[in-house]
DNA sequence: TCTAATTGCGTAATTAATTACGCAAATTTA
DNA sequence: TAAATTTGCGTAATTAATTACGCAATTAGA
C-alpha cells in the first residue's frame, strides 16, 4: 500500500487493520482447504485449550488478549459444534471451566499438520523479506507494554509545546499586547472603565515603577498571555497581588495560564514575599479552577475592591 | 503476548488484531488530546482527500485499500460533521465526486502537529525495537500481493501430499491390501461375487502372469490405493483395461486416485498400447469425474462384460 | 444503434470485536 | 459475622468492518 507510505504512521493503526483483513480471509479458506471445522476467531480460544488443562473463560481471555465477553461467544460457538464442553470444577462455582472434548483432540491432532504447513508458508513470506513482522510485533507488543502510545504523545506534545511557550517579562513593544488581551477578555463578560483604561494604558506607572512585574506568555515569538504582580500597599496583610490574568483564548489547553501564574509566584517569592492575594469573578470558572489548582484558598469573605470582583484568594508563599 | 510465541505462525492474523484494538482505541484518545474531533476510521478517508483533488467514492476506496461500502459509510459521517462535501463533476453522473469543506482544510492544518507529534511517538518506539514494524508490514504487503498466503499453503499442502504417497508396482506383500481394498468399495455399493474373490485373490495368475500389472500407492509406507493395468484379449478393439481401481476412502482429497491413474496410463504408453479401456458404474461419481479429467470419453453404446458395470469409457493413449 | 456487460455506489445483512451493565459467588474488611 | 468490595461471566448494545445485492449510468460489442 503506496498510501500508507505518504499518511506516516498516524496511520499504522489503519494499515494493520486490512493486513488482518487479509490474513484472516485466507485463514478462514486454509481452514477449509484441510476440512478443518473451525472458524478463525476461534483458533487462540482453541488453541489455548490444547494443554489439556481445563480453563475458566476469563482464564482464556487474559491468555489471548482478547476481552472475557467475546471468549464467552466464542465459547458457546465451540461447544454447540462439540469441540469443547464445561466440567465441573467444584472450587468455584462462579467458573465454567472449559476443557476439549475428544473430537476436539482429534481436531487438534489433525491441526498439526495444517499448523506445519502455515509455518512453512510463513518461513517462504518471511525468506522473501527483509523485516521479521513476527519479531516487530513481538517488539511492539513490549514497547507499548512498557508505555502506550498514547502516553508517548501526550508527552511528546507537552515538550513540544513547553517549548513553543516563552514566559519573558514585559518589555515595551508588549505594550499593546497587555491592553489588548486585557480587553478582550473584559468585554467578554463586562466594560472596560475608566480605571481599566487608565491602569492597561500605563502598566510602567501602576505597576512597574511601583516594584511590580509582569509576564508575557510568547508562542512562536508572539505574545499571547500576560499577567502582573503587583505590589500591594503598606498597610495590606499581603504582599503581593496577582493581576491581570489575560490568555488568547484561540490558544487553548497549553498550559500558558498556568505557566505565566508560575512565573508570577516565583518572582513573588524570589522578592521574599508570603503572602499573595487575588481577586476575581466566579463566572471565570477556567480560572478559578487553575487558582485553586495552585493552592489559593478562598477568603471566608468577601471585601470588594474592584466592581468585577465576587471572590478573593489568598496564598502562602 | 506470550501466548503467540507458542501458537506459531497460524494465529498471526489474531495477534495482529490485538494490537490493532490497542492502537485504535489510543488513537481515538491521541485525537481527543489535541481537540479534534475525527474518529480514527475516518483518518484514511480524510488524508486521501487533503491532496485537495476531488475523488470518488471508489476512487477512495481502492487508495486506502478497503471496501466501497465502508468508504461510503465514512463518507456520509464526515459529510454530516462538515468536513467533506460533495462536488459536481458534470463528467460521470455516477461518481459522488468528494472534497474537503473549508473546515475540512483548517482541520488538515491543526492535524499537522498532531501527526508530527505521532511521527515522533512511534520514531520514539521503533528506537526501543530491534525489528521496524512499519517495514516489516510493508515487506509483508508485497509479498502477500505476489502470492497470497492461502496459495503457499496449498502449494506447500500438495508438495507435502505428493512426497507422503509412493506409487510403486505390486509385490506379493501388497497381495492382502489388495484385496481388501478392492472387497471395501464393491461392498460399498453391491456384493462379492465368484468372480470378483477368484480375480482378487490371485492377481497374479489372472492380471501378471498376462502381462498385467498393478500399482499400489504407498502412504508413509501403508497401502491405501491400487490400480491394475490388465491386457485385452487379443480379437478386441483395445490394447488394455484399467481396472481394480480402489482408494482407501478415510484418505481422501490427496490425490491418489489421480496418481494411480496416471501411472497405469504412462505404463500403457510404455508397453506400446493405443487404445485403453476401462468399464465402471456411474453410480462412482468422483471415479467418472476422475476418468473424464484424464481425457476418458464415453462410448456411446453400452456392451455389458462386468454385471456391474453401466458405462464403458475409452482413452487414446 | 440497440443490447449486453461493466462500473459506481448506496442499502441491508452479517461478522467479529468491543464496552456497559447486572447478577451471583467469593473474598476482604470492619 | 455482617457488610462492602471484588471477581466471574453472561446478555445487550455498539462499532467497524465485511459481503450480497440492486439500481442507474456508462461503455463495449454485434
Amino acid at each position: 500500500m503506496d498510501f500508507f507510505e505518504r499518511t506516516g504512521k498516524m496511520a499504522i493503526g489503519s494499515r494493520l487493520r486490512v493486513l488482518t483483513e487479509t490474513l484472516t480471509r485466507d485463514a478462514a479458506s486454509i481452514y477449509g482447504l484441510y476440512g478443518v471445522g473451525i472458524k478463525p476467531k476461534w483458533f487462540p480460544v482453541f488453541y489455548s485449550l490444547t494443554d489439556e488443562q481445563p480453563k475458566s473463560v476469563t482464564a482464556i481471555a487474559k491468555e489471548i488478549g482478547q476481552s472475557h465477553p467475546s471468549v464467552s461467544t466464542i465459547v458457546k460457538e465451540m461447544i454447540k459444534a462439540e469441540l469443547i464442553m464445561e466440567v465441573d470444577g467444584k472450587a468455584d462455582r462462579r467458573c465454567t471451566l472449559i476443557t476439549l472434548t475428544e473430537s476436539g483432540k482429534s481436531l487438534s491432532q489433525e491441526l498439526i499438520a495444517l499448523l506445519r504447513d502455515v509455518e512453512r508458508a510463513v518461513e517462504q513470506i518471511s525468506s522473501e523479506c527483509d523485516n521479521d513482522l513476527w519479531a516487530a510485533i513481538a517488539d511492539w507488543e513490549k514497547a507499548l507494554g512498557r508505555t502506550s502510545i498514547l502516553e508517548r504523545v501526550r508527552e511528546i506534545k507537552a515538550r513540544r509545546e513547553h517549548s513553543e511557550v516563552q514566559i519573558v517579562e514585559f518589555q515595551p513593544q508588549y505594550k499593546k499586547a497587555f491592553y489588548e488581551l486585557n480587553r478582550k477578555w473584559i468585554e467578554l463578560y463586562w466594560e472596560l472603565e475608566p480605571h481599566d483604561i487608565e491602569v492597561l494604558e500605563n502598566p510602567e506607572k501602576h505597576i512597574l515603577d511601583k516594584g511590580g512585574h509582569i509576564f508575557v506568555a510568547l508562542y512562536n515569538g508572539f505574545p499571547v498571555g500576560v499577567c502582573a504582580l503587583c505590589p500591594m500597599p503598606e498597610e495590606s496583610a499581603y504582599d503581593f497581588e496577582l493581576a491581570k490574568l489575560a490568555v488568547n483564548n484561540s490558544i487553548q489547553r497549553k498550559g500558558i495560564g498556568r505557566r505565566l501564574c508560575d512565573a508570577v509566584i516565583d518572582k513573588a517569592r524570589e522578592l521574599g514575599g508570603e503572602m499573595l492575594f487575588l481577586e476575581s469573578n466566579t463566572r471565570l470558572k477556567p480560572a478559578i479552577a487553575l487558582y485553586r489548582k495552585l493552592g489559593f484558598k478562598e477568603l471566608p469573605e468577601y471585601h470588594p475592591a474592584y466592581a468585577r470582583g465576587d471572590i478573593q484568594m489568598e496564598l502562602t508563599l
